[in-house]
RNA sequence: GGGCUUGUGGCCUAGUAUGGAUAAGGCACCGUCCUUCUAAGUCGGUGAUCGUGGGUUCAAAUCCCACCAGGCCCGCCA
């Protein structure tokens, strides 16, 4: 949890002198080029606007204050507010500070079927997650990240079978399961016939260890790809649960006789009624049990161990998120917090992404492509000079992450290469180019040994300077929005709305060979925006280099 | 048919939770600025009935209702 206390709730208290229920949402930063910070008071009644502006002059961090029509207009001591950034900084090492707090949350995503190589529409769902997972990091809490395995439904046994039928005397890897996955799926559609994968199922469910073995193996080879497409682009998953674990240690069958007295039958068929008249199965006819029932039991086991949980999927299992929630609260009395975050798709213009169709692009095409140009523009940049792997990587990587998250999770994208690999504007290299630029000027510097015992004057600062500062100022605001809300996207648009204004500044305002004092306090607006910006990077996965 | 969700300049997006001052950016296009901290940048310009129609309000992109269009779901699949 952040230790921060804006000058907001300061400011609050003393208007609530002259107006006793004024509420702090009535108080904000002002977008329009009015000034500072605003007050509107056009809910309350106000005898004295004047008695007002007086008292709130009266706080050492206003310098001005404007009374026009209900708005009052303030203007906040910039010197002030960089002064209380850079102690932040320079006493624990970032802006805003935290305390570890010891809630534990679960955050699962990801979650695919390992049946094919991750690909640029689910990658959306991993890169969400872990933006969210490392945001409440950041926030203080202990987060574990899961994946749920799915090893029991048709997808898993016919990936399976098909290698089993094809191609069990080679050594399985990914390219050879992927083909027969798809040849198996054409037959099964050309016969009409999935009998024998029911049969499998059936067996499966049962417990029977030899076939479970083997069928994990084989998932595991694919589980093992998408663990590394994953970790090429800095996700990593703490826990990894197979759903087959809650068949086989038997808590499925506890689950569902535990729920005896709410079941109800169809034939053989177990299921429970919704509140809006649904019904949604547990079991089949023949006994074996169904995804709802397993993802139940999943969730009692990250209830366990946890005392928030976040699940993110894709926008299709929105009913099923639904569903689970209703359960958890009417039938086993949840009281934690239970949050999903559902993300829409990602499409192509022809159309919608399939691994069984072969017509996605992999998170491996994708991150090869954008490599490729990010190397290309090096090269061109530094006029043919020998480009950097390393940095093309970098950039390659935090542009694919800023590209998917700064969209909000609820609205569907469509893929162009055009908008990929283009690396200008609203992008991650336009971010991480600024922040090179800071870095030089805190580099070149000849005072920045003595930053940390500099005091700042009162002297006016340039409007570019002033809005830096300010808009620098309100990070843990939109820190705690976006964790309030769950949109890690929040601090992809701050990151860019930042980086912008530290470009006005970079133009505006020299720091080095100024006077002193301007030097200086310009020094430490860069390097407050140096933190940040480490901050942000941290969490939405921009990986920061040092020269670009 | 029912449910959920999205609709903002030519294209892409922010803002919608908690209504508040001339709707904020990016791409593209036209023009400007490199002997001064890296021009992947800056500044200026063109371009918006905020899907449509009603309603609530001193005030609506934001709240309510209806409609239109796209996406998703409505399985003893996952």
């Amino acid at each position: 949890m952040l230790m921060y206390q804006s000058i907001n709730e300061k400011l609050a208290s003393t208007i609530r002198r002259f107006i006793p229920d004024f509420k702090e949402e009535d108080l904000s930063f002002d977008r329009t080029g009015h000034c500072d910070l605003t007050v509107r008071t056009f809910r309350y009644k106000v005898e004295n606007m004047e008695s007002l502006k007086s008292a709130v002059l009266e706080e050492s961090f206003v310098t001005n204050a404007v009374v026009k029509g209900k708005y009052l207009n303030l203007t906040i001591d910039s010197n002030y507010l960089l002064s209380l950034m850079h102690s932040s900084i320079s006493t624990t090492g970032q802006y805003p500070d935290v305390f570890q707090d010891p809630e534990r949350v679960s955050v699962e995503h990801t979650s695919i079927n390992p049946t094919g190589p991750i690909h640029v529409g689910r990658v959306r769902n991993s890169i969400i997650g872990d933006s969210i997972s490392r945001l409440l990091k950041r926030f203080g809490y202990r987060v574990t990240t899961q994946y749920f395995v799915n090893d029991s439904g048709k997808q898993m046994m016919s990936l399976y079978l098909a290698y089993d039928k094809y191609n069990s005397d080679k050594q399985p890897t990914p390219e050879l399961l992927l083909e027969g996955y798809r040849r198996i799926y054409r037959e099964m559609e050309g016969t009409g016939s999935e009998t024998e994968v029911e049969e499998m199922i059936k067996k499966y469910e049962e417990g029977d260890p030899a076939l479970i073995n083997k069928v994990r193996k084989i998932a595991g080879v694919m589980l093992d790809d998408i663990k590394g497409d994953l970790r090429t682009i800095g996700i990593k998953i703490d826990d990894f649960t197979w759903e087959s674990d809650f068949i086989v240690s038997g808590e499925v069958k506890t689950l569902i006789s535990s729920l005896s007295d709410s079941i109800k039958t169809d034939g053989e068929a177990k299921y429970l009624e919704m509140k809006d008249g649904r019904k949604v199965f547990l079991t089949r006819s023949d006994g074996s049990s169904l995804y709802l029932a397993r993802d139940i039991a999943y969730h009692m086991y990250k209830l366990s161990q946890s005392d928030w949980l976040i699940t993110v999927l894709g926008e299709d299992h929105s009913e099923h998120g639904k569903t689970l929630t209703e359960i958890l609260t009417t039938y086993f009395d949840l009281v934690k917090r239970l949050d999903f975050v559902f993300n829409a798709f990602v499409s192509l213009e022809t159309g919608s992404m399939s691994t069984r169709k072969g017509n996605a692009i992999t998170l491996k095409e994708l991150i090869e492509k954008t490599c490729e140009r990010s190397k290309e523009i090096i090269t061109e940049k530094r006029g043919g000079k020998t480009s950097n792997d390393e940095i093309a990587m970098k950039i390659a990587i935090s542009a694919i992450r800023f590209n998917i998250l700064k969209v909000s999770a609820s609205k569907a994208m469509v893929f162009r290469w055009e908008d990929a690999l283009d690396f200008n504007g609203d992008s991650a290299p336009f971010i991480m180019y600024s922040y090179v630029r800071a870095l030089n000027i805190i580099k070149k510097s000849v005072v920045s040994s003595d930053i940390e015992n500099l005091t700042l004057s009162n002297r006016e600062l340039e409007k570019e300077e002033r809005a830096l500062v300010l808009n620098m100022y309100t990070y843990p605001l939109i820190l705690s929005e976006a964790v309030k809300n769950l949109k890690p996207e929040a601090l992809a648009n701050y990151a860019f709305m930042l980086s912008k204004s530290f470009n006005d500044f970079y133009e505006k305002c020299k720091v080095i060979d100024q006077e002193q004092e301007v030097t200086i306090r310009r020094l430490i607006t860069a390097t407050v925006y140096k933190s940040i910006i480490e901050d942000i990077s941290s969490i939405i996965g921009i990986q920061l280099v040092k020269e670009m």
